[in-house]
DNA sequence: CCGAAACTGTCACCGTCGTTACAATCGGCT
DNA sequence: AGCCGATTGTAACGACGGTGACAGTTTCGG
């Protein structure tokens, strides 16, 4: 790796959610014990039951995330964007992978493998709080998305699930969601027409601005009140 | 703990799904360095965030664990019953607790507090490995959930649920589900009279047998093809 | 600069689920 | 044995989302 991408890589892990509390130590280390791979769109950076494993984290790019469904369908789970963790060390999680993630951008990922995990585990006991951590992290929003799909109508639940885009991403523009309509409505198991109808709702009440291929968000509290069934 | 109490809570240890694959010597840890606690019916086991951090495995009993979703509102998420692992150490996930767990069973539980946690990781590193287990395990059960919500409709949701409880029990008389149809429905967001709708239709297709307050899986198959939706 | 591809806005029809309500049955408790 | 609460079977009606289809708009690449 180049001394250049090093530090780049350096920046992007220090500034994750995921390692937040940890020691700069920690993240050396995962620096120089990882590797940099690079993905072109349409290249998946992990699939169910593969034979890479280990851990990757995004450095830059756009993935989308699916899970397998009974019937061998694949349902698409969420985005994951720079910080996020995907992957699993087989050795310490027992099972095959979860997810699969597709590239929807040109993305790069600091690749960890279970030997190198190894080695960081041995010097650096903090790694296995911090993939435990991430495993929790990921619990979390697994069930709060469960939870929400369960409990929620239509209506509710579109609030709740801008507003969970909303609150995962951490950039200055973190008002502007980029995902289409189309998109939207898979990922929480309604037509594309049902959401247009809510989203036109949503718009027309100015918590809202509807862009092409875009969601600008204006009035998150009020979103918050339609997630809480309040209006 | 008694002695007999021990041996006991060794045995039911040694045999949960969570710790196949680790050493006797880590379930002995866990045993003197955890505590029994034992809860009636209406207790909570945990709250979400209760200020009694660690983690509880569950020796013997049933509880049912709910999880909050927007608006203030506790969805029923999956029944939890002996070999369970509950609660979290906060320092290690960092947040509060995900789910709340009431027993409606008298219950007993091995309490490890995130001191005791602390004590065996010094001597046992196994354990974190252990942790990042569970937490793994739980988030691939929430996340299928997730999944079949958002990808199933109701019929095959339903056959998909009874399936998951058939696969998440291992005692003896696993094809006898123990869950009122009222329950079932709180935990998928369907009505009722939904659930005797597609219930009573599966009956009639002698793929299971209704009682009072329990359901017998009688074609384990042609659940399999209703959930895949090949039927 | 133009054309293809992707995305959004909208329609009518239909099926399914939620709502509300009531009766019948089962199980445990006294 | 007998009672009461919990559970199940069932009905009519209305609302809402799914289906399939089409036109208009924006974006991007050649």
């Amino acid at each position: 790796m180049q001394a250049d991408d090093q530090s780049l890589v350096f920046e992007a892990l220090r500034h994750s959610a995921w390692l937040q509390g940890y020691p700069d130590d920690l993240v050396h280390r995962l620096v120089s014990e990882g590797r940099l791979v690079r993905l072109n769109v349409g290249e998946w950076a992990q699939a169910e039951g593969d034979d890479r494993p280990g851990l990757s984290v995004v450095i830059s790019g756009l993935l989308h995330s699916y899970c397998a469904a009974p019937g061998d369908r694949e349902v698409l789970i969420g985005l994951v964007g720079p910080g996020s963790v995907i992957g699993h060390a087989t050795r310490y999680s027992g099972g095959p992978r979860l997810v699969t993630a597709v590239c929807v951008e040109p993305s790069t990922f600091l690749e960890l493998s279970e030997e190198a995990l190894d080695r960081i585990g041995s010097q650096a006991p903090h790694i296995w709080q911090a993939m435990a951590g991430f495993a929790y992290a990921h619990m979390r929003s697994a069930v709060r998305m469960a939870a929400e799909v369960i409990s929620l109508r239509p209506r509710e639940r579109i609030a709740a699930r801008l507003l969970a885009f909303h609150d995962h991403v951490q950039s200055a523009d973190r008002h502007v969601i980029k995902v289409s309509q189309e998109l939207l409505g898979e990922m929480m198991g309604l037509t594309r027409k049902t959401i247009n109808q809510h989203l036109s709702n949503f718009e027309a009440a100015g918590l809202i601005r509807l862009g092409y291929g875009k969601i600008e968000l204006t009035d998150v509290g009020g979103l918050k009140l339609i997630a809480d069934r309040v209006v």
